[in-house]
DNA sequence: AAAACTTCTTAACCCAAATCAATAATATTC
DNA sequence: GAATATTATTGATTTGGGTTAAGAAGTTTT
């Protein structure tokens, strides 16, 4: 890679810094030092698995880069769970804080660069840094209130809202991903989705019908 | 109360110290006295209402003893999303941390004594006593593991598979709540798990199948 | 113990989405 | 640009759970 040469050594941790200096104002740059020092950059290819099922995950992945999906394999289907792209945190997080094989697979969609850091430096990190237990409790906060905004849409919207929810929260995904994995994210069947998109398409053309 | 007489005045906190200590070990004498300071208990009767749609949810309460559900209505019908009994912590945690109103409702099934932390203490205690951020993470990544599991299961798992689960893994529970209830938090009709219950039934009577 | 209420079960019918199957529209490769 | 995959649509059929309704079983009240 040419850039490199025109980079600052640390260029490829750069957002991952501002990330961190969102969550934690109060972060020094001493301490935004050491934790820098085991961070390392990856590049996976369109396609290539970032996380297996059956592998313990053992990096927290930083996404600078890319796209990729998350699922899980149901029935020799696969059932995504949610996508990922660029300045998000892409991880089993299950898996990483339980040690435990993951049960889901984490796959590029497009040619993605991460910035990982393993376990054993995340846990050194919570020692060497106390407050970085505070972002540590941010981020698993975060993830938490997350999953109970899907949680409450997949328990109390139907699938036209979700549908139409995504398509106005994340209109990139349309571009960047075929639909039938907007279908399987959505819980449903492609063809399910097909249908739903002619029903809101045809309801549109007749009258206004919320 | 005439009990109260014959304790020592925290005897109400002991179980929650346990809690805390098995989550930290390294938890000082000193640092759980700050932390009992801000602790009250308080008793619900059967029926009442613990946390309130519409109003910021001000406190996580551990239950010393009873049983809650925590449940939202969706068209005037309640959709229960989980029980919580003794020994565990009941709150609207996405209320309690973006400190918006709750969209759900927590109301105890029995009578029920909790000991309360309110938001402005644990704040408190989390810039007087550094560790506690390495507990709250942990209270946060615990909370994030439970809803990927109850996630996992309601997305992977029929209908069927999660009854028996609920079955095996909480026997207490049928003998605590009205089967009605466990057809909301499974997310079908009483009818429905009526239905369910005898075809279950009847499989065992006829053959061994799974 | 009768009355009133709550909870559970069963049956008939309906509907949304799954499944199965065929075809159409797009992208990709050679 | 023809051939081949991949992705999207449409139709016919099946199915699981919702809805409605009625009755049974179990509790509580009086």
């Amino acid at each position: 890679m040419l850039q490199t040469f025109f980079m600052p050594e640390n260029e490829q941790f750069q957002r991952l810094k501002a990330y961190y200096m969102q969550l934690l104002p109060t972060l020094t740059e001493e301490n935004w030092k050491v934790t820098e020092q085991v961070l390392k950059v990856r590049s996976f290819k369109k396609g290539e698995l970032i996380v297996k099922e059956g592998h313990v995950c053992n990096n927290v992945s930083f996404i600078n880069k890319g796209l990729v999906k998350m699922y899980f394999m149901v029935n020799g289907k696969e059932k995504i769970i949610g996508f990922c792209n660029e300045l998000n945190y892409i991880c089993d997080y299950q898996s990483f804080l339980t040690r435990k094989p993951a049960n889901s697979f984490v796959q590029a969609l497009e040619n993605t660069e991460v910035v990982e850091t393993s376990f054993d430096d995340l846990q050194m990190i919570y020692e060497k840094v106390p407050e970085a237990n505070k972002l540590g409790r941010k981020i698993a906060e975060g993830l938490f209130l997350e999953m109970c905004e899907a949680n409450h849409a997949q328990a109390n919207e139907t699938i036209i809202q979700r549908y139409r929810k995504v398509i106005s929260d994340h209109p990139w995904l349309m571009q960047r991903v075929p639909q039938y994995m907007i279908a399987s994210y959505l819980g449903i069947t492609p063809e399910a989705l097909s249908r739903i998109k002619s029903r809101v398409h045809n309801k549109k053309k007749s009258l206004v019908v919320i």
